[in-house]
RNA sequence: GUGGGUAUCGUCAAGCGGUUAAGACCCAGGGUUGUGGUUCCUGUAUGCGCGGGUUCGAUUCCCGCUACCCACCCCA
């Protein structure tokens, strides 16, 4: 009972500022590039993701966090944001505003999968959906908009993998040639791979096994099979993105396991954070949209694993800055010290410091060390021979200089001097 | 769903069949009457994830369960 279910995860103060920091980096970079915040709802009709998503997907497959209301609708906790954006995008009729239109969100995302370093229950990320361009241009934006976050925020180790996963059209060509070359080694193949082999070849592509690997050698690519259309694209994606000055490398194991990718697929992986390495995935989505009921709009987007990113930032001891300590701590002793520190409490707060003091008093020295603890700038101490002299000392935390200031002037004098940019 | 690992104070952690169950950090109080970060004292597990078993005796050995972690799978 006391405890949080499986594969979630209380985020403590003593970390928040983390999240902050990445939230408002992540804020401000959508702001430059033009993506405006949009926000559905935790949960959807189960429908939405199974069309989306695809039925034979793992997720729909055996992830979800399905239920039914009382009404008896199945209802779905969000197992990844695309399909919600789509949904909204259909339902309020947004693809009659200027095209494109481009969105950005933080949202947590619920999957019943077994939990390990990287992989939770409950996960949240970060996301951004590009309608309405089939340009590469969109794709090379989404794309640079996270690496100019990632370097932002100054995390350096992922890498950028791009990879065309071509159109339904092309996949087909390729998915026989496939087989046709994997068909007489279809015994060594591992146990999933044998599997695979009927049910998505294309996964065998990247498979681990050592065995699979040497198996592989020489298999046809999907990029040798892409049409002329799909192959002109990703050269244009490739060129938007060297002009864009972002730093690729070509991956032709990059698949996406989500049925509403076409086209562009890429990930940003990091080997520091343990197997679950992508922080970053996304690609082009032509049909999704069509597939919901709605007219041909084609869009390209990322979600982006918050938790990894954490991660990723601890692991290469990335600078978060830390939040700022109080600015004022008010010592006082008596009952009528108390009231005057009150008084001065409510003064400096209405002038934007963070001051602080404490309620049954404790020793001197016990609030002091209370004030030391909590990063005060300076302490006020307030005694019976401040308030007889009608002047306070304010004591430089760090320094440990004090000096009497008049009572009136107190409140300016630590405003002057202990206000601005510390911690 | 399948492997493997770990479970001793808030945290890290010693302990290897008989101990008053180390130590460190943190926390609380104090080192004479109004000053923190240093230093010095003092205090803090009748308890070793839970349930069985073996044994004269179990935190230490065995079995089961549970939880957490890592990995497969898949993905953010």
């Amino acid at each position: 009972m006391t405890q949080a279910p499986k594969g979630t995860k209380d985020i403590l103060p003593d970390r928040v500022y983390r999240w902050t920091f990445v939230e408002n980096a992540f804020r401000e970079t959508c702001r430059r590039y033009g993506f405006s915040e949009i926000r559905t709802p935790v949960f959807e009709y189960t429908e939405l993701f199974s069309r989306g998503v695809g039925a034979s997907t793992d997720i729909v497959e055996k992830q979800m966090y399905s239920f039914n209301d009382y009404d008896g609708r199945s209802l779905t906790l969000r197992p990844e944001g695309t399909a919600s954006v789509a949904r909204a995008f259909l339902e309020h009729k947004l693809y009659a505003d200027p095209q494109p239109s481009k969105y950005a969100y933080e949202i947590s995302c619920f999957r019943h999968e077994r939990p390990q370093k990287g992989r939770q229950r409950e996960f949240h990320q970060f996301g951004v959906e590009y309608l309405g361009s089939s340009d590469m241009l969109a794709d090379a934006e989404v794309i640079a908009l996270a690496a100019d976050f990632l370097a932002d925020i100054g995390v350096k180790s992922p890498s950028l993998r791009v990879n065309s996963i071509g159109c339904t059209a092309c996949r087909g060509g390729h998915r026989d040639a496939l087989r046709a070359f994997l068909l007489p080694k279809k015994d060594e193949l591992c146990d999933t791979c044998k599997d695979r082999f009927d049910k998505n070849p294309m996964r065998i592509l990247d498979c681990k096994s050592p065995v699979c690997q040497e198996l592989i050698k020489g298999a046809p690519l999907m990029l040798d099979y892409i049409c002329d259309e799909c192959a002109e694209a990703f050269e244009s994606l490739k060129k938007n993105l060297n002009a864009l000055g972002v730093a690729f490398e070509v991956d032709a194991g990059i698949v996406r396991g989500l049925d509403y990718y076409t086209k562009t697929a890429f990930e940003f992986v990091s080997s520091a954070i343990g197997a679950q390495g992508a922080v970053c995935g996304g690609g082009r989505y032509d049909r999704l949209i069509e597939e919901l009921g709605g007219p041909a709009v084609p869009g390209v987007g990322f979600g982006l694993g918050i938790e990894r990113l954490l991660l990723l930032m601890d692991a290469e001891d990335a600078c978060i800055p830390l939040p700022a300590g109080a600015d004022a701590y008010i010592v006082f002793m008596g009952e009528e010290a108390r009231a005057a520190g009150l008084s001065l409490l409510k003064d400096l707060r209405s002038r934007g410091l963070r001051a602080e003091m404490d309620g049954p008093a404790h020793s001197l020295k016990g609030q002091f060390k209370r004030a030391d603890r909590l990063g005060a700038r300076c302490a006020v101490v307030i005694g019976e021979d401040e308030l007889r002299a009608k002047e306070f000392v304010i004591k430089d935390m760090v320094s440990g200089e004090q000096r009497r200031v008049g009572r009136a002037d107190a409140a300016s004098a630590i405003l002057r001097e202990f206000s601005g940019i510390h911690g």
